[in-house]
DNA sequence: CTAATTTGCCTAAAGCTATTAGGCAAATGC
DNA sequence: GCATTTGCCTAATAGCTTTAGGCAAATTAG
C-alpha cells in the first residue's frame, strides 16, 4: 500500500489549518488522521500524544505571529509602531482564529523558554521606546498593552461586537488612539 | 437503594465548584456523576447533555459575578466606582477561575438574551456616567474597559505575570489609574 | 393504610477519542 | 538482489457521551 508521507512538520501545519477551521479545542489526533486518510495509531510515530500536537501548533503559531509583527514594525516608531503592532495582532487573530487560540495555549516553562514568547515581549518593549517610559512604568505598560489587545481580540472573536454599532474597527482605532495618548502622558519628564 | 437527591440546581452548583477545582474545560458529565457517587446515565434526567451543563454553569457564574459587581458599585462613583468594578472582576476570577472561564463560555443568542449579560453591560455604562462621555465614545469606552479587564485577568490566570516584578497587583493599580486619566481626558467639554 | 402512579437511578449498549503493542510491507542502504 | 529500517496497519484497552428500557422508591389517590 502507498504511504501517506506523514512527518511531524506536516502534521503540525495541518493541525494549524484544522484549528482555523474547527477551533483549536476541536483539534484532535483523530480528526488529523482523517484529514490524511490514515489510521489514528499511525500518527503516534510522529507525535508523542495529543498534548504534544497542541504544543507544536502553539509554537508554530507563536513564531508565525512574531514574524508578522516584526514585519509590521519594521521601520516604524511612535504611534505608527503602536498601530502597526495592534493591527498585526488583530489581523492575525481574524485570519487565523484557531492559530491565535493556539498561541495562547499554556506551555510548560521549559517549552515556553524556547518559544517565540520572548520575541513578543521584546517587540512590545521596542514599541514603548517611543514613549520614554522608565521602569516600572514600562513593565506596567507592557502588561496593559498585552491585556487590551488580547482582551479586545478575544471579545471580538467571541462575537461580542457583532450586530452592534459602532463597528469593531472604529472602536479599535479609538482604543489605539487612546492608548497612544495615555502612554504619552505617562512619559518621564 | 437510597436516592442521591439530584436536581438540576445542585448539579449546576457542583459543576461550578468542579470547574474551580479542575478547570471549566475539564468539567464533564462523568466527573460530576463521580462526585455524586452516581452512574453517569442518571444525570441525563436532569441535564439535556454536556453542553446544557456548561451553559447552566455559565449562566450561574454570570449572575453571581453581576451580583458581586453590583454590590461593589453600590454608593460609588467616578474613579472609586471604576476601581471597585475592576477589583470585583479580578477578585472573582482569582477566587473562582473555573466560574470565570464559564462566564466567558459562548452562549447561543437566545440564551445570552436571558443571561445576566445585559446587567454587566449596564453596570459598565453606569461607571462611565462619571466621565461625561457621549456616544459613540461611550461605546468605545465600554469595549475598552471590557477588553483591558478581561485581557489582564486572562493573562494573570494563565500565569503570565508569575515570577516577575513588579507584581500583578501593582500593574493592576497602575492600569486602573491610567484608565481613569484616559477617560477624564476623553470627557466631552 | 394500601394501591396506583410517577419519578429517580440503574444496567446495557453503541459510538467517538486517546493511547499502546505488535506485525507486515515499503523504502533505503549495501 | 538482500538486509535493514521505517511507516502505516490491526488489535485491544480505557474513558467520555448519549440513548433505551427496567425496577424500586417516593408520592398521590382511594
Amino acid at each position: 500500500m502507498v504511504r501517506a508521507g506523514l512527518t511531524t512538520e506536516r502534521l503540525t501545519r495541518a493541525g494549524a489549518e484544522l484549528a482555523d477551521e474547527v477551533g483549536f479545542d476541536q483539534v484532535t489526533v483523530s480528526a488529523l488522521a482523517r484529514r490524511f486518510d490514515v489510521k489514528v495509531a499511525s500518527l503516534y510515530s510522529h507525535l508523542k500524544n495529543s498534548q504534544d500536537l497542541k504544543t507544536r501548533i502553539a509554537l508554530f503559531a507563536l513564531e508565525e505571529l512574531a514574524d508578522r509583527v516584526a514585519d509590521a514594525l519594521a521601520g516604524r516608531a511612535g504611534k505608527d509602531a503602536l498601530a502597526a503592532f495592534a493591527d498585526a495582532y488583530r489581523d492575525y487573530a481574524r485570519e487565523h482564529p484557531g492559530r491565535y487560540a493556539a498561541a495562547r495555549f499554556r506551555l510548560d516553562p521549559e517549552t515556553a523558554a524556547v518559544s517565540a514568547g520572548a520575541r513578543h515581549a521584546q517587540m512590545t518593549r521596542a514599541i514603548l521606546r517611543g514613549y520614554d517610559l522608565t521602569e516600572p512604568d514600562q513593565t506596567h505598560a507592557v502588561r496593559m498593552l498585552g491585556s487590551v489587545f488580547h482582551g479586545y481580540v478575544s471579545l471580538e472573536l467571541a462575537g461580542g461586537f457583532e450586530h452592534s454599532v459602532p463597528d469593531a474597527q472604529e472602536s479599535w482605532a479609538w482604543i489605539v488612539d487612546s492608548l497612544d495618548a495615555l502612554l504619552r502622558n505617562r512619559a518621564t519628564p
